[in-house]
DNA sequence: CTCTGTGAAAAGCTTCACAGCG
DNA sequence: CGCTGTGAAGCTTTTCACAGAG
C-alpha cells in the first residue's frame, strides 16, 4: 500500500466516544474502490454490460470473497445469479469516492517529478483538474509544463483561494516540505498528497498520504534478499551489540555500511532526492 | 500505504502448511522499517548518539508502541533506561532489508517518470544502482539521462544477464506494460515496481509492488469529500438500480460521469497515462 | 526512576462457507 | 442453478499496560 493516512482521526484520549461511524467504509475497503473502478472502467470502454464478481476481482487483482465484501460496505449493487452492471457500478463508486465532483489540485516543485505529474494523463480521467503550477525558482517561472504556465511560490495563497483548491501534491526537495505543506495549510488545503521523503507535520483534520519511491524498492529489496538467501540464519559475526563493550566496533561497521550507501554524512539526505 | 504485494504467498491449496516462517517479520513492519531508517539517518547525520523509542515514533510519524513492537521482532537491540543506538540500529535495519548489499536495478521506459526516477537521489543512497535506462523507441535511445545512456529495449535481456539484474522498474504506458514485466521476468528478474496503471500477471515466486499516483489522490478525495459533506447521507434521487426498470437511466449517469471525466470511450485508458 | 520489551486484549481485515435471491 | 451478500471464523495488526533491566 503506497502507505498510510497520516492523521488517525485520534482516538479521543478523553474518554469521548468517537462520531459514530456513519456507514463507515473501512479504510483497506476505501483503497481498493480506485481499483475496481479502473478495472470497471476497462470494462464499460469494451462495452460489457455485465461482470461476475470474479471476473472483476481478477481483473483488479484482488480474490473475489474480498471485492463481494468490498461492495456490500457501499450497498446492494449486484444481481443474484448475474453478477454486476458494470455502468451503474462505475457510477457509484465515482460517487463513494466524490470523483463526480470537480477536484482543483496544485503541484508545488515543478522538477522532473513534477512534470511527470503534470503530464499525467490519470489525474485528469479521473475528475482531477491541476489548477496550477508552482515552484520557488524564478527561473521556472514563465514557462510551460503540460501546457499550463510555472507560477511562483508567491502567488499560491491566492491561486488557492481563488480556485477554491483543497488538495495540494508537494514535489519539492525534503527540505523545502514542510515550509511548503505549512504554507499550503493556511492558505486553506485540508489534503496533502506527499512525494517528499519527510514526515509533514499537519494539523488536525488535514489529511496526508505520502508516497516514497524509494520505500517501495527498499521493501522489494527485503523478500529479494529472503529469496536467494534460503540459507541458514546468517548470525552477524562481526558487530556486537553497543554497551556490551564494542560499541566502536558497531558503529564503525554502521558508517561503512552508511558509505557505501553514498548518503552523505553532514547534509541533509542527499540533496537532490527530488525523484 | 502505497499499495500492496501482489503475490500473495500462495496459502497452498493443496493443503500442505506454508513453509515455516522462520524469524518470520509481519509485513506491516517490513513496511515500516525503511521510515525508521530515513529518520535514524537524519538523526545520524546530526551525531545524535542514542534514541529513544518516543523521540524516534514521533521522527518517523508512527507511535512509541508500534516502534517498539516492530524492533522487538528484529531483536532486543536497546537499551532500558536508555534507548536505542542510532548507528547501530541503522545498521541493522540496513541489514535486515538486505540494503547492505548491491541492488542493481533496471528501469523501463524513459518517459517523464523515468527520467524523473532515474535522477531520484534516493535510489543511489539506499543501495539501489541504476544498471540500465531502457526504451522501446529508438529515437531515445542514445541520449542520456541523469548521466547515463538510454538503451534499446533488445539489450534488455543481454543487460539483465551481464548486470545481475534482479530488480525491474516499468514506467511505460500501461499498454506495453505487461509484455515488458513478461519479458523481465523471461530473463530472470523476481522483484518488480510498477508504476504503469495496470495488474501485472506474474508467475509464483516474483514479487510486484505497484505504485499508483492516481490511486493516492482518489483516497484523498474521498477523505476530503467526507469533510466537506458532514450533511445529510446524500441518497441519490435520480439513479436507481439496473434491472428495477430504469437501468438505462443508471447508464445514461454513468456516462455522463464518464464524460466529465475526460475518459475516453474507446482507446486504452487514456493514452499518455505514463506519468 | 526511566524506558525497553512483551504478553494479552482489542481492533481491523480477510477468508470461509452457505443461505437464499433471481 | 449461478452468483451475490453476509454472518462467523480465523488471522494480522495495533494498542494497552506493566514487569523488569539498567
Amino acid at each position: 500500500m503506497a502507505t498510510g493516512r497520516t492523521t488517525p482521526a485520534s482516538p479521543s484520549p478523553g474518554g469521548a466516544p468517537r462520531r459514530t461511524r456513519v456507514r463507515g467504509i473501512p479504510d483497506a475497503t476505501v483503497a481498493r474502490l480506485p481499483l475496481y473502478l479502473r478495472a470497471l472502467t476497462a470494462l464499460s470502454e469494451r462495452s460489457v454490460p455485465t461482470v461476475s464478481s470474479e471476473e472483476l476481482a481478477a481483473a483488479a487483482g484482488v480474490n473475489s470473497a474480498k471485492l463481494r465484501k468490498d461492495f456490500s460496505y457501499l450497498g446492494s449493487y449486484g444481481t443474484r445469479g448475474v453478477g454486476y452492471d458494470v455502468e451503474y457500478l462505475v457510477y457509484q463508486i465515482s460517487r463513494e469516492l466524490g470523483l463526480t465532483q470537480d477536484w482543483p489540485v496544485v503541484i508545488v516543485g515543478i522538477g522532473n517529478l513534477g512534470h511527470a505529474l503534470a503530464n499525467y494523463g490519470g489525474f485528469a480521467s479521473r475528475g482531477f483538474r491541476v489548477a496550477a503550477l508552482l515552484d520557488a525558482d524564478p527561473a521556472l517561472a514563465g514557462q510551460t509544463a503540460a501546457g499550463l504556465p510555472v507560477r511562483h511560490m508567491d502567488e499560491l495563497e491566492e491561486i488557492i483561494r481563488s480556485e477554491h483548491v483543497s488538495i495540494g501534491v508537494i514535489t519539492t526537495p525534503p527540505g523545502a516540505a514542510q515550509q511548503v505543506c505549512d504554507r499550503l495549510v493556511a492558505a486553506g488545503v485540508t489534503s496533502i498528497l506527499n512525494f517528499a521523503p519527510t514526515v509533514l507535520q499537519v494539523p488536525e483534520g488535514v489529511d496526508v498520504r505520502k508516497v516514497d519511491l524509494s520505500i517501495e524498492l527498499q521493501i522489494l529489496a527485503f523478500h529479494e534478499q529472503r529469496k536467494s538467501g534460503e540459507e541458514q540464519p546468517q548470525e552477524d559475526p562481526v558487530v556486537s551489540r553497543p554497551g556490551s563493550g564494542a560499541k566502536a566496533v558497531a558503529a564503525a561497521a554502521a558508517r561503512a555500511v552508511s558509505r557505501a550507501r553514498g548518503t552523505s554524512t553532514s547534509t541533509t539526505l542527499g540533496s537532490e532526492a527530488e525523484a
